[in-house]
DNA sequence: CTTATCAAATTGTTCAACAATCCCTACATT
DNA sequence: AATGTAGGGATTGTTGAACAATTTGATAAG
């Protein structure tokens, strides 16, 4: 290792000199274990557990509970504890349909920002790749990548975040069902998708875009009804 | 009173009995300084003085300053302390962008839910009602809850959400102003693309929004730059 | 005029204690 | 058996104090 740190029983690496908070630490660790699955919805982050497992004290340890409940990873109870949070089909209803406002008015756009659409090539070449490798969970990580850039034609900071925040919670979802099942039918959709955004067929790329949403939100709904 | 509680130097009472925390009842009151402008932006909010005004534990108050903070009212400089917000012109632009994308897709949807178009009804008479008055501060209350009404057309909590947290920033923005020259334009034009919504004219209130929204932007800007 | 140094003030983080609330269990009542 | 109602243990909410780290402003040296 280059950087001197003390270590947790868990391996992660805590560096003595960070510019960003311990808090913003406690809470990187904790959005990783609940977006990998290390910790499914609805399981309960008890104070005592996590502030000896972390080291880190209680004050810190809710003011990362306060970071990830505001990213909506985290679902906090008044005088019940925090709880990784378990996505209703209502939720998931709603994603879908903020989904197919901010990605369809991105897709409309006539004017399309070259590099982003190098950026967007990648995506789908990575989701490709790792497919054919079977690393399923990667190929989700590169078609969330691939549509969070769609969005970023908007060019709002705004409306990236909010995608950004979409995102992670339907990561929540993901770990409800085979990631196979899940990301495979889609793999051939985003490579059409592209095309259509390279050559400025924007209609049929809205078109497109639509059922897409549709069939993934369905697929989603079937699972966490 | 019918409600027990303390009382502070400033006459907000603090309930013994609240279902929500402490947090957020300090929350709440920085909140309302912050809105109706008892605390300009680029304020410095020292956490000394704020714990012994409102009786919090430092604590607390800074819990309290996290919440603002992600509705983005506060803004933390790590080592330096909490500011109010200063909408810079980048920012007035990319709120304009949202409001144009979800404002838009609102108004161009073909099912209208009539109880919406009688409360939206409401805040248009509401806003001529206190203008006739001379109370401009109200009048920009009930225009912000026009234009969160047609965001309702949408019917997604998250968009209503977030079209929430863009007419609290646009308040730090309304404070740099003479409130009577930002509000009294747009108090007809609200009132015609009233007219057009409840005529189901979606195509020409779409272009009236628009041009709505851009000189409502371009007012702003050339205060805040 | 610039740079270096130091002290005061403020924020970042932790800890320990106590208060308030919830949850579960046992018991009583119908 | 079902319901209702105290306890008591466990967990969270809140506080105040303490110390570390950083910024800030003033002062002194070059």
């Amino acid at each position: 290792m280059s950087e001197p740190g003390s270590s947790n029983a868990h391996g992660e690496t805590r560096p003595f000199r960070v510019r960003s908070s311990t808090a913003e630490w406690a809470a990187a660790i904790l959005r990783q274990r609940v977006t990998q699955g290390g910790l499914p919805p609805g399981s309960r982050l008890a104070e005592d557990e996590l502030t000896a497992e972390l080291e880190v004290s209680r004050n810190t340890l809710r003011e990362a509970f306060s970071l990830l409940g505001h990213e909506r990873l985290l679902e906090h109870r008044f005088n019940r504890g925090v709880y990784v949070r378990v996505l209703s089909p209502d939720d998931v209803a709603d994603i879908y349909r903020v989904r197919r406002m901010i990605e369809g008015a991105a897709v409309r756009r006539p004017d399309k920002d070259p590099i982003s659409l190098t950026a967007l090539r990648d995506a789908v070449s990575d989701a490709e790749r790792v497919a054919a490798e079977g690393r399923w969970l990667d190929v989700g990580t590169a078609d969330l990548r691939f549509h969070q850039l769609i969005v970023s034609f908007n060019g709002s900071r705004r409306v990236d975040a909010m995608m950004a925040q979409l995102m992670a919670e339907l990561r929540l979802a993901f770990h409800a069902m085979d990631p196979r099942g899940l990301h495979a039918p889609f793999l051939p959709r985003n490579r059409e998708l592209l095309g259509l955004l390279e050559s400025g067929r924007n209609a049929e790329a809205d078109a497109l875009l639509a059922t897409y949403l549709d069939d993934a939100e369905r697929l989603l709904l079937a699972v966490c009804a």
